[in-house]
DNA sequence: GCATTTGCCTAAGCCTATTAGGAAAACTAC
DNA sequence: GTAGTTTTCCTAATAGGCTTAGGCAAATGC
């Protein structure tokens, strides 16, 4: 019988796209095996077990995203740069919600280390440079973006913001205006 | 055979504080079952299904957060009303990280309009009376207020910020400190 | 006390994850 | 090319979890 020849990053790069269209926590080693015609017990050459896939899933989602950020963030500063980094974010959480919950996934330490995370967070130091801001704040500013990125693109997906009043692309603005203004004047402690 | 008396409401709360425990999505019926000694078909009695059980016990959690941030932000005004309700949000995820979860299932329209999700809505918008933001902005700040809570404490229940460092007690009152001259100073359009 | 409703049970089917052990394909090295 | 090794896939089996169907007994209403 002559194989399928599946390997752990075909795997991977069929459960990101499977995580987009049923949702990450519906990713299922019984359908990638379908997908792929062999059995599911066949799967366990290629990853350690279920959570070593979705893991590497993480990983792959990370890594995607920095990449993307690093793009769009090139050549560009001050709110330039900070209205394209946090697009990155907005678009790639709409366009590939699977993998964006994916990058959500909380890794082990060394895993974690391993991955693309660092870069997410020097990226988003790197912006800052554009601003007036000194260490502490620089972290606290890092983490206050973190924060409204992803907590923007978690409830914008998840319906949280009603689909009333003002649409979600003014906020969008409005809030990018309003994280400028506020890296432009940060409080002083 | 003397029954073992379980209600929608015992079962709620069970899942409630199991998924504390070992997180939202680890609770199970048969864990459930187990826990008050009755075979799993049983719980069928008392929930529609596995998702109807979690459905209760997000809208349970919702509730529950809003009657915290109801007593907090009573009799407070401008940054102590933000604060404390900030405050309520993040003490809750930490306190609470499987109700917390719990709270951010995505509800279907009917069940999230009966839900305690619009007094949510409701209160953040009450607290931003304390400062001096008409509408569409009052709707902007709102969602970017949600979006800062919401991603905080998630980023912070994750790991999701590096445990080096300022820390994140000093971050989150720094980010306070943010948010509050933000209001005060919303730049305009 | 009797009828009805309700809570719980057994039985069974279906899905997923995982391990063990085996066979054949693919690859390596002469 | 062929012998040996490694890799990939298989079958078989176990263990959980979810869900439905059908039945009996406990609680409830009168």
């Amino acid at each position: 019988m002559k194989r399928a020849g599946v390997t752990a990053e075909q795997l991977t790069r069929a459960a990101a796209e499977l995580a987009d269209e049923v949702g990450f926590e519906n990713v299922t080693l019984a359908t990638l095996a379908r997908r792929f015609g062999v059995k599911e017990a066949s799967l366990y050459s290629h990853v350690r077990n279920a959570r070593d896939l979705k893991t590497r899933v993480a990983l792959l989602a990370l890594a995607e995203l920095a990449d993307l950020v690093a793009d769009a963030v090139a050549g560009r500063a001050g709110k330039d740069a900070l209205v394209a980094l946090a697009g990155v974010y907005r678009d790639y959480a709409r366009e590939h919600p699977g993998r964006y919950a994916a990058a959500q996934l909380r890794l082990d330490p060394e895993t974690a280390a391993a991955s693309a995370g660092a870069r997410h967070a020097q990226m988003t130091r790197a912006i800052l440079r554009g601003y007036d801001l000194q260490e502490p704040d620089q972290t606290h500013a890092v983490r206050l973006l973190g924060s409204v990125f992803h907590g923007y693109a978690t409830l914008e997906m998840g319906g949280g913001f009603s689909h009333s009043a003002p649409d979600t692309e003014e906020t969008w603005s409005r809030t990018l205006d309003a994280l400028d203004a506020l890296l432009r004047h940060w409080p002083a402690p």
